[in-house]
DNA sequence: TAATCGGGTTGACGTGGATCAAACGCGGGG
DNA sequence: CCCCGCGTTTGATCCACGTCAACCCGATTA
């Protein structure tokens, strides 16, 4: 793709919004806080950007001003090297917050793509941190938030470098399990919104085996899959198989 | 090893410490401060701790109150699961931030190891918070620093998933290399401050296949490996390994 | 209704790294 | 000086997953 449609792809619509009245302010940035300080906090949340199904909320290398919650739909980050190996580095649903990665060199270092009609809000990073240093309780809840990033990513890296396949495919449907839970949506059914081939780069696996796993887990009576519809029947036993030694 | 191991071996000296005239203050978090700043950073760090080979810093579980920055010496952190596995996150030089996974839930979910004698400064967070409330350069500095951290994961996820034993190896030592240089030590000769186990721990490999990457790499050339003392003979050569695509 | 297309499944086979096992070599203690 | 122990190296074998290839299925278009 080239530099040109990056660009045309990034065509996005702005609305008003406001967390004040956001019902995702329990998951998202607003959590515990005042309703004044919600106001002031709705003053910094300038614009919301709609996105389609496809669509990139920003790229590797694109400067970095903003990070975005997720107000509705879903998202992959990735990351490239040369070669064109790419790794996807993580999904992100309802009330979390991308664009983390961008504060440490004033650029993007990865891509963040809609894996479906989106919404999220845009949040100027230069008023996030102007806030934060008068609403002790943003700051705090702010830093909680990326040392989630960091342990999430610990817990992945913990996924890539000692499970195999079936043990990382079944840890993988019982976080997005619980996270739909969260949510208010079954845990227990629900529709993955990545393509085979993405859930194959987030584990290091290849599409082929993440199929063949879904299969197995169907033969033995822990899920039923159809296409990206995935029913868990057997919550108890897929966390068994993860935690099991290997053979 | 016991419980009553665990407090014995958190036994350690206090020691009264400045960061305005520590030679580390441009790697650390006093990066670009006045002096005046300086000054209250000095007041905020108040303790320093020494260990001693093999001691634990902190341990998964334990309440979350400072984060720590190395003075001197060399850590290793890693995660658990219940079945006895074990994964290194990360190894942490002089300069470099231990703790930033506490924030999260107030308990910390690593355990932080010394992997030679060393001393960190304790950095009790709830103070680095009200500091940076009133420093701008500290609070944006101290949000680069984390964003880093999700950064550096991001690198090792793409690592794990996507890379073969030679290139992970090739990877890790590159790394490795770049930051003695950054530290004003040799980037071509150094030695080792992990064992194979744990390398291969952090790489996603069997200490036996580390060993012998690390033999392959010396007969091709590109090393001089005696014990834990690397050198390094051909450095291009490590990266354009890295970048090869697998064949 | 047929043709096309992209994602998903399944099978056959190859291989990189794990596993198992033995030996090496250095450092410390008697 | 020898002995012991631990981290490391090296070899032989195994197997989980990757690779390659065929086919399936539902959606989209002609």
């Amino acid at each position: 793709m080239s530099t040109k449609d990056a660009t045309v792809r990034l065509a996005f619509e702005v609305v008003k919004t406001a967390c004040s009245n956001c019902n995702l302010r329990e998951l998202c940035l607003p959590i515990g806080l005042e309703a004044d300080e919600l106001r002031k906090l709705d003053e910094l949340v300038s614009t919301r950007r709609r996105l389609k199904r496809g669509d990139y909320l920003y790229r590797v290398g694109q400067e970095f001003e903003s990070i975005y919650a997720v107000r509705s739909g879903f998202f992959k980050t990735d990351v490239l090297i040369e070669d064109g190996r790419d790794q996807v580095t993580g999904f992100q649903m309802t009330g979390e917050l991308l664009g983390l990665d961008g504060i440490s060199s004033e650029v993007h270092t990865c891509n963040a793509i809609a894996l479906e009609d989106s919404e999220v809000c845009a949040i100027p990073f230069s008023h996030l941190e102007g806030l934060s240093r008068q609403i002790h309780t943003l700051q705090h809840h702010f830093h909680q938030v990326m040392s989630r990033e960091i342990v999430r990513d610990h817990g992945v890296m913990m996924l890539l470098g000692t499970m195999r396949a079936e043990e990382r495919l079944a840890a993988f449907l019982l976080n997005l399990s619980q996270r739909f839970k969260a949510r208010g949506y079954s845990p227990a059914e629900f529709n993955l919104r990545m393509s085979r081939d993405e859930i194959g780069s987030y584990l290091g696996l290849k599409l082929e085996t993440v199929s063949r796993a879904f299969s197995r887990f169907q033969d033995e009576g822990l899920l039923s899959v159809h296409q990206r519809k995935i029913r868990i029947l057997n919550t108890a036993g897929l966390k068994k198989l993860m935690s099991h030694q290997r053979v």
